[in-house]
DNA sequence: AATGAAATTTAAACCAT
DNA sequence: ATGGTTTAAATTTCATT
């Protein structure tokens, strides 16, 4: 059974997703359930992977001013493995992906300027064995970054 | 001032990145600072917007098994603005940036399955005036998805 | 801005249904 | 799986430096 097959699973998600300290006092008044069993439900949906409070530190404000869009098109294919597992380690890659289309890797990349994601491709990622093509496109404005849209998946399980 | 330039506030950021309803009695211990003083740097940091804690939902586990990448061609450039303003909207779009490159606009959207991707593009996406060309590329496999490691920010500052 | 201490609130652990 | 009760712990407020 999925999460959200639950309304009060549900519900409990989209209180922390906008407040991660909500306390679960605060949450068992909100939606009219006795707090011990909000703390039960809570346990659960973290033990299993589905929710995760973390602090997200605003990039902008602490000096990465260059995120970037590093496509890789790997050749031989054989290589596709090592490198994920050498792109991971890099501490710059925010999001790495296998994806579709004329590229075979996507990795988001936050450096504090020019100067660093530059070294950063040279010296970390071109000298990768198997790096056959990279192509870098900025991230010049966000103008949106957001959670899953609980609504959406909510009527997935209906 | 930037917030990392005070080694307080980063060993602050940096637990509470990992762990967001880690109390501030346990901050505290782990730094050595009294729980008050830490109470208040965590309220700067938040009133500045340097930090906010959330509650992440894993999307695999909530049931969305679509996730892509949508590169958007913008004619005429005139359109920008109201492209921006009407994708801000779509609840799928979890990530929308200005980007350069081939294209003009890069959306992350996370649909619950191939179809509802489809109609998203078709219904929401392609009928806006000014939309000209779009590409859309599958994420097919997550290797990473992280926060912007301090460490980086840190050297920034010094 | 940092701290210590007191008052209030919350979380945790336990047990029962 | 839910909920009530008790004990321990954390938060909040306030006063002081």
């Amino acid at each position: 059974m999925s999460a959200l097959d639950d309304e009060l699973d549900y519900k409990i998600l989209k209180l922390l997703q906008k407040d991660g300290r909500m306390s679960f006092t605060e949450i068992s008044k909100e939606i009219n359930v006795a707090v011990s069993t909000i703390r039960h439900r809570y346990i659960n949906l973290v033990e299993d992977g589905i929710l995760k409070i973390i602090g997200r530190v605003d990039p902008n404000k602490i000096g990465f001013n260059a995120y970037a869009s590093v496509l890789i098109s790997v050749k031989p294919k054989s290589f596709m493995n090592s490198i994920f597992e050498e792109l991971t380690k890099l501490p710059e890659i925010s999001f790495l992906a296998l994806v579709s289309g004329d590229f075979d890797v996507e990795a988001n990349v936050m450096c504090r300027d020019m100067e660093h994601l530059n070294e950063l491709l040279s010296d970390k990622i071109h000298v990768l064995e198997g790096v056959f093509d990279t192509k870098t496109n900025m991230y010049m404005k966000i103008y949106k970054f957001s959670q899953p849209d609980l609504e959406l998946a909510k009527l997935s399980s209906k």
